[in-house]
This record gives C-alpha cells, sequence and structure tokens, in this order.
DNA sequence: TACCTGCTATACATTTATGCATGAACACGA
DNA sequence: TCGTGTTCATGCATAAATGTATAGCAGGTA
C-alpha cells in the first residue's frame, strides 16, 4: 500500500505533459533537461508503463499519460493550496487568496472590489484566475469562485447574488448611422457581435427568442472581452451585461423587451476555508461587491 | 507562482504527522531520522512557519501543521490514486481497485461479492478499506464506496440499491431464557446492546420509537461487528440489518412492528472512473452482489 | 547544400542529499 | 538510583542525484 515513488517524479511528469518536452519542463522546473528525462525514466519504471514516446521534436504522451494527468494536476493544485494556507498564518488577514471568476467579472467588476480590500488588508496577495472554466472548488484549483450558476455541489459555501441582466447593446453614434432595429428580423441586416462555437448561451437564446439565430452573428469570437471591446468600437450590436454598459453613457441597449437573459450569480467557497481569515474576509468582500455591482 | 518547494517533503510531513515522530516517519517511510529530521527542517524554512515544536520524546505539531495535515493527505490519496490507475494499463480488467464500505458490510456481505469478482478476474486486486466515516470519493480515498445514505454530491455515479432494514435480534436461547420483550417498556429489563457515543442513529430511533432511549443499553460498543458479535453470542437483544439475522437460524427478531429502520444503500463511484474498466467492473459487481443481499 | 535551432541521449565531474555512528536528554520501570 | 529504551541533534563518509558538456538527429531556411 505504501509505496515508494517520489513525489517528485510526478512534478516532473507534469511538466513535461505541460511543456511538451523534456527540454521544456526542466526550464520550466528549474532543473536540467537531463534530470528531466531521468524523472520521467524512473517513473516509467516504477509504474511499469510507457508515459511518452520519445522524440528528436519532444515528447509525445501516451494514452495512459493522459489518464493519469489530472491525478498529477490534482496533486499540483493541492501543494499549491497547502502553500497558500500556510502563507496566511499569524494574525490579522494575510497570505495569498485565489480567486476564479470569469473574464469580464475579472475586468470589469472586480478590480475596484479588490483594490478597496487590499486597501484595507494589505497584507493580502490576490492571484485572480480568469477562466469561464468552471474552476473546481473541491479540487482546490481557487479558494473562491465567482461562478454564473447554482453551485449543484455539497461541501461549499455558497451565498447567493442576485441576477445579472444580460441584453444587447450598441454605440449611439453606431445606432445613428445604421438605425435602431425595432424588431429581432431587423437584426439580420446589422453587424450582430456573437458567439464563434456555439454555446449553451447561444442554445438558450434561440429557445426564448423566436426568429433568433446563430447565423445572424456577423463578427463572431468566443471571447467574452473582446465582443464587449468590439460593442465599445462601434462595431456592431452585441451581448454585454446591462450595468456594465450602464457605466457608459455612449452605449445604449437595443430590443430591451426581446432580449433579456438573467445570469444567477453566486460566490462560493470550500467549507474548509471558512474558518481561514483571508478567504472569510475575501468571500465577504466579493459578496458586498457584487452586491453593489448588481443593484 | 510555481514554487519551489519539493512534494517529497509533504510526505515526509505527512508521515511525522502520522507516527508522531521523526523517527517513526523514518521508519515508515524508509529512510533515516536525520534525513527526516531536514526534510522537516527544509520545509518549515520554505514555507517561513514553525511545523512542529521538538522534544525528546517526539514532534509536537503546531496548530499551523494540523491545518495543512488534509492538503498532505489529499496529494497522498491522489498519488495512490494516480498509481491504481496505471496499475489497470493493459487488457482487460486488471489493476487494483479501493472499495470503501463499513465494517458489517464489508466483513459480512462483500466477501463472496468480492471472491466471484477476482474468481472471474484474476488480475484485479481489490483494496478493503472498512469504515463508517464517509470516505470521501472526490478526495480519491477510495474508487468505490458503499454508502447508507444518499449521496448528495454531484459528480459521481450513483446506483441505489434500496433498503436494507435494521432490526432488533437476540439468539434464540437467550429469548428462551430471558423471555421474549413484548413492549418498548420491557427492554428496560433486557440486557440490550446498542452505541456507546450517542449516534446520529440513535438520536433518529429516539425520535421514531416512542420510549426509547439510550439509557437502555446495558451493552454498549461503537463498534457494529462487536454488536452483532455480541447478539450471536447470545450476551442480549441488539440491532443488526435483518438479511444477516435471516441467515442466522438462531437468531429471532424481536419487537419488529416497533423497530424498524430502513437504511438507504447506494454504490458510488467518480464519474471519472466510469471509463475505467476495472472501477466499472467492480462497481456492476458490487451492484449486483448488493441487490442480491437485499431481495 | 550548408547552417541554424530545436530536441534527446550519453559520459563524466560535481554537488547534494542520504545514511551511519555517536552523544545527550528525557521517560519509565526495576 | 540506576539501567533501559525512547527520542532528537550533530559530524563525517558515502552514495545518489544533479549539472555540464557534447554528440547525434530532425526540421526549417537562406
Amino acid at each position: 500500500m505504501n509505496t515508494t515513488i517520489g513525489w517528485e517524479f510526478y512534478r516532473s511528469f507534469l511538466g513535461v505533459l505541460k511543456e511538451g518536452s523534456l527540454s521544456g519542463a526542466a526550464r520550466a522546473l528549474g532543473i536540467t533537461q537531463p534530470t528531466a528525462g531521468r524523472h520521467i525514466a524512473a517513473l516509467e519504471q516504477a509504474l511499469g508503463v510507457a508515459l511518452f514516446t520519445r522524440s528528436q521534436v519532444g515528447l509525445m504522451p501516451t494514452e495512459i499519460a493522459l489518464a493519469l494527468r489530472p491525478y498529477a494536476e490534482a496533486m499540483e493544485s493541492t501543494a499549491a493550496s497547502l502553500e497558500r494556507t500556510a502563507s496566511s498564518h499569524g494574525e490579522g488577514v494575510r497570505g495569498v487568496v485565489r480567486v476564479s471568476a470569469s473574464d469580464v467579472i475579472g475586468v470589469e467588476v472586480l478590480p475596484p472590489v479588490i483594490a478597496r480590500l487590499r486597501d484595507r488588508h494589505p497584507d493580502l496577495k490576490v492571484e485572480l484566475v480568469l477562466t469561464d472554466r468552471i474552476h473546481d472548488l473541491l479540487r482546490r484549483e481557487a479558494d473562491i469562485a465567482v461562478r454564473m450558476m447554482r453551485p449543484d455541489q455539497g461541501q461549499l459555501v455558497a451565498r447567493r447574488i442576485g441576477q445579472i441582466e444580460l441584453g444587447l447593446h450598441a454605440r449611439k453614434d453606431y445606432l445613428a448611422r445604421h438605425g435602431e432595429p425595432r424588431t429581432v428580423a431587423e437584426l439580420a441586416s446589422h453587424s450582430v457581435i456573437g458567439y464563434d462555437q456555439p454555446s449553451a448561451f447561444v442554445r438558450k437564446t434561440e429557445k426564448s427568442v423566436h426568429g433568433f439565430s446563430r447565423d445572424m452573428f456577423s463578427l463572431r469570437t468566443d471571447n467574452n472581452l473582446a465582443q464587449l471591446a468590439l460593442i465599445r468600437g462601434g462595431a456592431g450590436i452585441g451581448f454585454c451585461q446591462v450595468p456594465i454598459a450602464r457605466r457608459d453613457d455612449s452605449l445604449a441597449r437595443v430590443l430591451a423587451r426581446k432580449f433579456s437573459l438573467q445570469l444567477e450569480t453566486w460566490v462560493t467557497m470550500h467549507e474548509d476555508l471558512r474558518n481561514s481569515p483571508r478567504c472569510r474576509t475575501t468571500f465577504d468582500a466579493l459578496v458586498e461587491g457584487l452586491q453593489q455591482y448588481v443593484a
């Protein structure tokens, strides 16, 4: 049961998976290429499986290596999480807290919230992970997450913020030049900014708004920040969060009655962290800041 | 962000926490005491916190060390889980699968199920973890768990087996000697086998059965197997699973109408393991075996 | 073709970590 | 009170892991 495989090997293994080569992993991990190679060789022997097929251009992971990757990643996030916990030792709110949020929230909403938080607690360091992927709190990839859906898992402390409304917007001068669409059908003659890959969002909208389809998008990107920037740049009509648009006088809402989607917003945290001052304080600050944003 | 703390140190750290001393950890890990000491010293310096207070009788963990322990344990179970996954590589059902269950189920019900499973798949090794503690599948402490409650967490493959009935039983010769109780009140003059620490089970029973209280227990143990053994040994009247008692002609049920508790039984597995032959096969075998047991 | 840049693999020197032996401090029991 | 069995800490020799340097191969580019 108590095997003797060094945990260091798993680090190198993960490094090679991430970088695609022994040399790259060595650079990333601060070791040398022969050492990385030896680690992989030792791990392969210990596990009794071939993890990579070697070539002169790098190392190709085998099927097994890909299957093992999530475990190595879990170990990595756990180690990082351990270090964050250790960093918070001492009086008051201090250490490193890791917050996950969508890119739009992270760029448009959180900065002042975090600034105020850091103002009050200078010893607190904040790591911001901006991704739409549901960062699994249970796997310790982040301490706190701002999510656009109700958390379905137990073991989480969750606070509902409310609903953020999503609507179609455009620059006023764009509308002045191209006219303002009064019906869904009229959208077809406009530059509509939307998603590239068909997403859950698109499917939901297609169901709720009659006459709407993905084909209407003439400017397509999956990057929400780029969509927002395109709207602000006057490139066309696109979706953005209503509270964000309201802050900008040059933006106007379009077809408000037809297009209105509500995003359930939650702040979540692993319940183990409830008694950690750094996480508790950050959690409360995020809840407060987001509530103000929604209101 | 990419820190440079060696993962090996966390192993030694966990070893010292488990064993309570450098020497003990060294023995357990197959290293020497000076090495273990150096690992702890290096880790303390790297984290910048004191993990243990040294003494000649061993090392006392500090508060921080205790807070960090769950993380180290998570890394350990993840590493073990990785090795199990690697062990299953190859054709057919092979490798190591780790099953968690309560001690009673593990001792009374699973052996023939596992025997049949291993008969069909000789390359499959089975680790049986018998504990009442909810082994967290999400933390990879086991691959598959037999639980007596509905799983509340997502990300799990769960199959409901049905309800296992729990009732009062005693040996027939005990009842012949002491008489069979006809009412709850009459139990007071009997040797009732029950729990030492007040458990959720007791509270539930006290609510559902009028006149019942923990004070009635004159033989107390928290070990379910010991309770079962006491019943079989004719020491008194106690709770056990009805299907188990039915297999034994010398046992009789007591106050069947008054005392009947249903245990929701589920077999659960992490959804990532659904496509792993060793886990899938074991899961199916457990479901089948338990369904037969319940029926 | 020749050259550059990336990669892996190997041979050898060196640093690093480990093990061994020992000493000192404490707890427990005769 | 004195031995016995723990423990942790330290100095030193050794083994083990690492780094350095180099060779060899593949792919792209002038």
